[in-house]
DNA sequence: CGAAACGTTGACCGTTTTCAATTACAGTGG
DNA sequence: CCACTGTAATTGAAAACGGTCAACGTTTCG
């Protein structure tokens, strides 16, 4: 996704560490020492949280481009176990050199502060889409969320299968919304571009 | 609720503003100069992003204890209005103050950066729950996200109609729901408590 | 004490999920 | 170069679930 994951630019190259994780294999453990923060650059990575109980609750999948595990930053251990669910490859920034990079510059921590400022933004817009319940308004909120221009228009880069998921949709759903917006002339679509029509008022 | 707003910490006392907006009066405008941080003390704030061909798309609905247009810090004008849905009371922090303080000491930015992080974490977690389409597992899910203790349990701060919106549920779909995990022995309630119960296994 | 909220439950309806099947298309290897 | 495989895109039909509307008891608080 477009999650702001700049914060890695903030690491010295040389100390950026590429891993490969396979499917069903652990980044890390509830209750590990923190020693790094993480970009994901293919696959998926599940972060699931364990109860005293036993039992567990899935706090996030982590996507290609997303970052995860920022917080471990500001924690001794993770709270969390991160997995990998399919097979995956991740951008690996030590803790240290991150934090020797924020404390040493307040412009770099300012930046950081930035993207995560902007990725608060995004994931409230991305739950209050959520609040729509009919899928047709969704999507549409959703495309106008995405969209520039005028008329408003989204270039798609992924498959509606992907999309359907951000959005809390079944891609079948999505199809049939799509397929009920266009006959109502609400969106366009053309190969991979939807345009969202204004409504004459 | 209890995002982290301790950034207003940040900011000398007597530079923040107390400031009251009637239901329906904009406390900023889309394209307004950035001029301030906002923490909804009471009531709520409603944010909406304006397109160029007129329409317009919800972004977030900020309540009691949340704190909004973080993201203005970063940028001369703000990218939506803020409305008030409500009367409501907020707290103003003045842009360059706060600013003025993250750039003076790298312990206020790393603070903040710290809290954005927290929220990034909750946010992300929230949107997990919501791919859960069962009622009873979501509500289950959230309990354990809220849980403490062995056995997981939650005191309820808050009345369960306002829980239900911030899990996207309808009150009647709540009660149902917990009616049925309690019938099920999956939960067991008293005055204010919800106990999570582990299943034999 | 009375008006609001909150809590709770029932019935019905509509939409989405599910399950299923089909077409299109891109990449792969023989 | 083509058969083959896997993913994406579509559409259909039926079932399930939550939303909505309604009604009512309860608690809270001015």
């Amino acid at each position: 996704m477009r999650s702001a994951t700049g914060w890695i630019g903030l690491v010295a190259p040389d100390r950026l560490v590429t891993r490969r994780v396979a499917a069903g294999e652990a980044v890390f453990r509830q209750g590990d020492a923190t020693v790094a923060v993480y970009r994901v650059e293919q696959g998926r990575v599940r972060l699931v949280r364990h109860l005293e109980d036993g039992s567990s609750v899935a706090l996030h999948v982590a996507r290609a481009g997303d970052g995860f595990a920022e917080a471990a930053l500001f924690s001794d251990v993770y709270h969390c176990d991160a997995v990998a669910e399919v097979d995956a490859v991740l951008t690996q920034a030590p803790k240290a050199d991150l934090l020797a990079a924020l404390e040493a510059d307040p412009r770099a921590s300012l930046a950081f502060a930035r993207m995560l400022a902007t990725q608060v933004r995004d994931l409230r817009a991305r739950l209050e889409l959520r609040n729509i319940r009919a899928a047709p308004e969704r999507i549409l909120a959703w495309l106008k969320l995405q969209a520039s221009g005028t008329p408003p228009a989204v270039r798609l880069d992924r498959p509606w299968t992907e999309i359907a998921a951000e959005i809390g949709l079944t891609h079948e759903a999505i199809y049939r919304a799509l397929a009920a917006l266009e006959r109502d002339g609400r969106i366009e679509r053309a190969a991979g571009v939807v345009r969202v029509l204004t409504p004459r008022g």
